[in-house]
DNA sequence: GCAGTTTTTTGCGCGCCCCGCAATTTTGCT
DNA sequence: AGCAAAATTGCGGGGCGCGCAAAAAACTGC
């Protein structure tokens, strides 16, 4: 047996695979964006990357998939952002931050490419698709959660609250397409601090009602 | 004008197209159920309800959205549910209950379903048609909430709080189906009342640990 | 009831998709 | 260089989703 590399170094062959699958889905998204989705086929997401189509679907079950893929690429940063807190700071703030920090990335998008995105999201198939990809992320988050609650927490809150911080993703991203140039982070953020209240200002609006 | 009725009374047309949407929806998460989703085709459930193939697609665009129809369902159900609670009631006492008076009516289903649907669900495209199920749910959900809560209100917080909402129910129901014979409700409830508070008992164990 | 209008159902056809399989090529290792 | 493992590819097949136009059915006013 050889010295084994303890975390990293996958092999040349992985890494190639890798690569194989994150050049399809830039260009599956890429190409989405440009000519929309049903102006798409499959043939051509691998031609652009220079394969064949049956490859294509070795890395992806769907054009859907693949477009969305990005999605389910922010897996690892969400838990190493999580990992990244200080320990000391409060669970909620943890998990505030985390999510800001790797959200940051959300730029590189053109005016149009939000306009093309919005048009997009009103497939059903890719729509659906994208809350597989959210839920996938959310799984990935509850994990890393129940990691810093420690073994005390109940599995099922973790995922209650990994699940409550994807919904705001998902609206507050939602909310950013639909309303043209608003902005997502600061939305996302309060949908998470009215949450991690328990949303207040509805229990408010409601008494005042009364 | 004769007289026109204020709610119901649809026309027959209408009655008869919505008598066929559910036999065609019921048929297909039964045929789902029995023989599993891949053994399904749409000619199947077709025939099982007795129209054409093509018309099968006329109400319903892939098999997976019609098993998954009966979710959808829920909808009227889930709005009248809310508005029927006491005006006076705290908004999330009327959530919370509306959405366990409604959540009633999930029986039916025997041992074997339950595993055949855990074995279906492993089904990507089914998983992602669910989800976009709940979505849709919510939507109408996060409308009775804005009703209630009065003008005032922030539409995202409404979205916001039925998003909760559905991520508890998901996440109650995909218990259920794992942990064998667990229950729904009791997860179902226990998981709402956590988020109506913050989500206490995780911030105590991380707390805790430090 | 009957003629006319609207709506729904249906058959047909097409393009695409997804995947199993087996042959071929590429890769990593010694 | 040579070998074993793994990735890519072509082929073929079953199925799906939908546009279109013809046929059937349901409602309308008389």
């Amino acid at each position: 047996m050889t010295s084994e590399p303890v975390a990293p170094a996958l092999g040349l062959r992985e890494r190639k695979k890798l690569a194989a699958r994150q050049a399809l889905g830039t260009a599956a998204l890429r190409l989405a964006l440009d000519r929309g989705l049903d102006r798409l086929r499959v043939e051509d997401i691998a031609s652009e990357v220079g394969v064949s189509p049956r490859t294509f679907n070795n890395y992806f079950s769907s054009k859907e998939e693949a477009i969305c893929s990005f999605i389910v690429a922010q897996q690892e940063r969400v838990r190493e952002a999580l990992r990244a807190r200080p320990s000391g700071e409060p669970l909620w703030e943890a998990v505030i931050n985390a999510a800001v920090e790797q959200s940051d990335r959300e730029g590189r998008l053109t005016r149009e490419d939000v306009l093309r995105m919005r048009d997009m999201l009103q497939n059903a198939g890719l729509f659906a698709e994208m809350l597989r990809a959210h839920a996938t992320v959310e799984r990935v988050l509850a994990e890393a959660v129940t990691e810093r609650a420690g073994g005390g927490a109940n599995p099922l809150h973790a995922r209650m609250l990994a699940g409550i911080v994807q919904s705001a993703s998902r609206i507050a991203f939602h909310h950013w397409l639909v309303s043209g140039r608003g902005e997502f982070l600061p939305t996302f953020v309060e949908l998470l601090r009215e949450a991690s209240a328990g949303m207040p200002s509805l229990t408010a609006a409601a008494a005042a009602r009364t």
